[in-house]
This record gives C-alpha cells, structure tokens and sequence, in this order.
DNA sequence: CTGAAAGCGCTAACAC
DNA sequence: GTGTTAGCGCTTTCAG
C-alpha cells in the first residue's frame, strides 16, 4: 500500500488534520511544524490519494474534456493547449472522445460527472445538455452553439467564410463547390458556409453544395468525395474544414483533376505540413487558454458571470 | 449533489449493500430486489462515484497512459486503438503528455499513482522505473526497452531497418543521410539504424549521420535540418520517424533538392495523406490491442507471467 | 495554532 | 438472500 497522511502525521509528530492543511495551505500553522511536515512527506514521498479527496466533492482539481476524434489535428492540438494551460493551475484533465456520436458524447458526460470533475470543456454538440444532464457544473464549449447559458468560444465563422470566398472570387474561379465535412449541419459549418454563400451570391458564381458525413471512416470519405466530384465539373471547392480538403486533394491527384482546393482550420500542424493550402486559422492557442480561464474562474467565483460568447478573428492562410 | 448509493436503497427499499451488490454482480440476490434496485437506479438516473470506489484501492477501472505527445499521428492513433480496446474491457483512461521529458515522466507517473489506476501502459523511456517508483503496478511499455521485467511490445525494428535500406538500395542510391528524430539515441531508434546500417554497410554506399531533438518545436526542427542539408550531398534520406521525414520533405522543397525521403511510423494518416511516401508500417491497432490485453490479463490475475517482449513484423510501405 | 471526530460514497466482511 | 457495520484516505467543522 502506499503511504498515507496518517503516516506522515506519525513522522511529523502531529495529527491528520495538520498534515491536510500543510498540504493545502489552509489555516494558520506555525512555520515549525509545516517543515516538519513538509519534511516528512518527502521522506516518505508521500502523494496524496485523489480518489480521497474526490470524495469531498469538492477539489477534485480535474477538468474533463470531450472532443470527437483525437485523429484531427485542430482538436489534438486544442487537447494538448488545454492540458498545458490546466497545468499550470494544477488541475489535471480527463479526456473523452465522442467520435461525434451523440450517444457517446452522453456517455462522456456521465463518465465525467462520475470522475467527480470540477468542470467540462466541451468540443462537442452539447444541444442535449439541459439543465438536468449538466447538474449545474461549470461547461464551457469551443465552437458550438448551445442553448442554455454555456459559454461558447469560437472564432469568427462568418468571417471566416467571407474571407475564403473573397480569395476564390480574386483568383477568378466561376463554378464552386462548397463542401462540408459533417452532414449533420453544426452551427459552425453553417456560418462558414452562411459566410460563403453571403460573398458567392453578390458574384456571378455558379454553386454547389455537398456534404460528407464526420463520422466515417477515411476510406469511406474518400469514396464519398470521389463519387461528388466524379462530375469534374468545379474549378474549386471550399471545405469547411482541413482534414475535408487534403482528403480532396488526394482525390484529384488520384484523378487528375486540378481544381482549387480550401480548407479550414489551420492548426499548426496542417500549416506546416501543406505550407500550400489555402485555409482559415483559428487562434487555437488562444481560444484553448481563454476557455480554460473562463472555467476556472466560474470554478472558483460560482458567481462570475461570462459573456455567452467569446470570439476570435478568423485570419486567412495564403 | 448527486444521487448516491443510498437513496437508490432508499427507493428500492433495501440496503447500501444490496445496492452495491446488484451494481458489481457479486453474490446472490433474488431476481425480484435486484430488478427493484435496477429501476430505482434507472429512476433515479443513478451513477456510481468512482471516487469513491476507487478508495477502496480496488476497481478503479482505469488505466493509465503515457505518452510523449499528441501531436504525432502515431502515437494519437495508439491512444485512440488503445481507448477503443480498453472500452471493451469497461475501462477507462488516464491520459499523460510528456512531450519526452524525463522529469514530466516522472511525474506522470506519480499523478497516475495518486489517481490509483490499476495499470500503465506507457510509450516513454520508463528506463528509470525501479522497482520502487513502480510499486508493483502492473505496466507494460510501448517499442521502448526497459530493464525490469516490464514486458515490452513492439515491431521489429530491425528488421525494419533492414527494408527500407533495402529500398533504397533497388534505387541505386549511393550517398544516403540517416536523420534520427530524436537526439537521445532511444534503444528503438538504434534498433532501426542498426538494421539500416546492416545493409548499407555490406554495399558500397556512403553514409552520413544526424539527429534532432524529439523535443525541439516544430519551427527549430526545421531550421536544423535545413542547416543539416545545407551542403545537399545526399540523394537518399533515412528518417526514423515519418514526422521527421515529412519535414525534411518540406525544407527539401524549399531548398529546391530533391533526394529521396524515407520514413518509419506508417500510422493511417499519414499513409493516407502522404500516399507515396517510403516507409516502414508498424501494426498500430494490433499492438495496441495486445498491449490492452496482456494488461488486462494481469490485472485479473497477478500471478499471470507475461513474456518479456512481443514482437510484430514491421511491413514495407510503398 | 493544533487535535478529535464526523463523514464523503462505496465495498466487503460478518451476521442473521 | 439481505442487512449491519467497519473502514478506505482525506477534508473540515468544532473545540481547545
């Protein structure tokens, strides 16, 4: 077994109770014995059992996180901006992923409220979460719309879309695809494309529009954009997201068949490995470390009030 | 606050331990209470609290994985086969970053402790791992050797070293580059290079050798590779990993130098996205799955012995 | 400033 | 078959 505050309190020559407040700075302790405690957990290198603690309720110091797929660069790299800035308030983080099923997204939030988090970032739908389901726990969402009261952060999609289609339009392109990466029409995608179609439509350009489901597996994408695109018939086509329009890319290639291909997005790693593609970056970084702020000040001052939404400039990539 | 075991007892008319006993299915309950306490628990829309479970030291159902970041598609696709499996056992995961540092490990280790999972799986150095750090729990290592009895699971590297400087020889290449991804000469690395080496020793090549800091940022890895081929001598490039291949790729491009590129991975993405690259498949899911497996195995039954390393073939990609 | 003791939600003897 | 009860390791009143 591993060794307990009731041996470092035998060490230290004190109680229980002295030992738990050296370790969480609460109280007033004479410098005396704080060393001698602090003295003794080393000794014993002692950890503190989180589970125990859990049980309070309360400082569970850990966070959850639901993202659909690790296998997406945007959401790995806002994982690993999450986790590092959690960090650094000493709260550790549970990861789920959802693969965008709703059923499981359900599941996720119960595993998480079982793990007793303080707190959810979710990257996920969160239509569902009525005020039963979330209990009342600090929620905030990246990037999607939600109902009641939980604060969003996203980036400008709107924008966004304008931005790309401002660059189509520049580059003389007449016949467009706009094509989104989820079938299920999420918020996100449709400003995107609200921001499109709002450029496209004061132009003389023809459109259209095609969607593949998020969910599937690449092999099944692929079929899927092969089969949209079997016409030819567009001289560029606008995802609304990155990993949407390399999959593309490598569809034309295999086609040969050269239209202008745009993505969304840009995480770092899909700007430095297509240093080429034109997309739309979100300020990941940024966006990851104000939705960790958000949540640990509602954590801590249950009465601090955010803002419904918070959001970024969206900046065009090339 | 959550509903808890009690009120479930409450409801159901029966006690705590009957409750309890319907949710881990141990000993005998009448068909008649365990349905009863089974509506309660719908009724009330009951969840376990893990915490709480966990202070027994037992069932905590959760492992832990470490792994040294995210940001590489080989090791988020281990993590996402390795939690896929997992579910099926009706386990969940603590996921920890380490970005290879020693000292983050180290303290992964000790966070998964505190967290009281029931086992590790790690893809890291775990070198240090003395018996005492690693308290009997049972861990088993991803491709990394380690001294201990830690049973290991792996690819065989040198055999994969071997392939690909097969390849490169039915090239007819004469000066190749063996660019290491990583600076600290991991025992899989020399394992790869040792098998390269094999080859291209008993022909007439020349061979060049470098190696960058796993750990540098992305922008730092470039510029040193670029310092790296700056005298552009070389028409072969051994990489030991795809990330570092695909960045050679890149500054390659830019320098306008066109040797050809090797890697070593082959996770899905990137054989997806890059589809011509040269390199050597690792059998992600299935060592995964092993790796689950034989965890699992020994969790269940201590007294389990496992094998000190499980090899799968390493598989030539294009 | 420090200690005693109650209790967090659950499991596991031990009774009946 | 089912209930009673003693903890698991820790935090937190409440006394002193």
């Amino acid at each position: 077994m591993r060794v307990t505050i009731k041996e470092v309190a035998t060490e230290a020559q004190v109680s229980i109770a002295t030992v738990s407040r050296v370790i969480n700075d609460k109280g007033y302790i004479s410098s005396k014995t704080r060393n001698r405690v602090n003295n003794a957990m080393r000794k014993l290198n002692y950890k503190p059992n989180i589970a125990a603690r859990k049980l309070h309720g309360k400082q569970s110091k850990t966070i959850g996180i639901i993202i659909p797929t690790l296998n997406n660069p945007l959401f790995s790299e806002l994982f690993d901006d999450i986790e590092k800035h959690l960090n650094t308030y000493e709260y550790q983080t549970l990861l789920c992923t959802t693969n965008n099923s709703l059923e499981k997204e359900k599941q996720c939030f119960e595993l998480l409220k079982s793990n007793q988090v303080e707190g959810i970032i979710t990257s996920s739908h969160t239509d569902f979460l009525d005020n039963h389901t979330f209990d009342g726990y600090p929620v905030v969402s990246f990037d999607r719309i939600t109902s009641n009261r939980i604060p969003v952060v996203k980036s400008d999609n709107l924008n966004g879309g304008r931005i790309i289609a401002k660059r189509i339009l520049e580059m003389n392109k007449s016949y467009v695809l706009i094509l989104s990466g989820t079938k299920d029409g999420f918020y996100k995608n449709d400003e995107r494309i609200k921001g499109m179609l709002s450029i496209f439509r004061a132009s003389d350009i023809s459109i259209g529009k095609a969607a593949i489901s998020f969910a599937s597996p690449t092999n099944r994408k692929l079929a899927l954009i092969e089969q949209i695109l079997s016409g030819k018939k567009y001289d560029a086509i606008c995802c609304t997201d990155d990993v949407t329009a390399l999959l593309v890319n490598l569809v034309c290639t295999d086609m040969n068949y050269h239209p202008l291909v745009t993505g969304y997005d840009g995480s770092k790693s899909v700007r430095t490995l297509f240093p080429n593609l034109i997309t739309v970056k979100q300020p990941i970084d940024q966006m990851a470390k104000l939705m960790c702020d958000i949540l640990i000040k509602r954590i801590q001052y249950p009465y601090f009030i955010s803002k419904d939404e918070y959001s970024f400039p969206a900046t065009l990539i090339n």
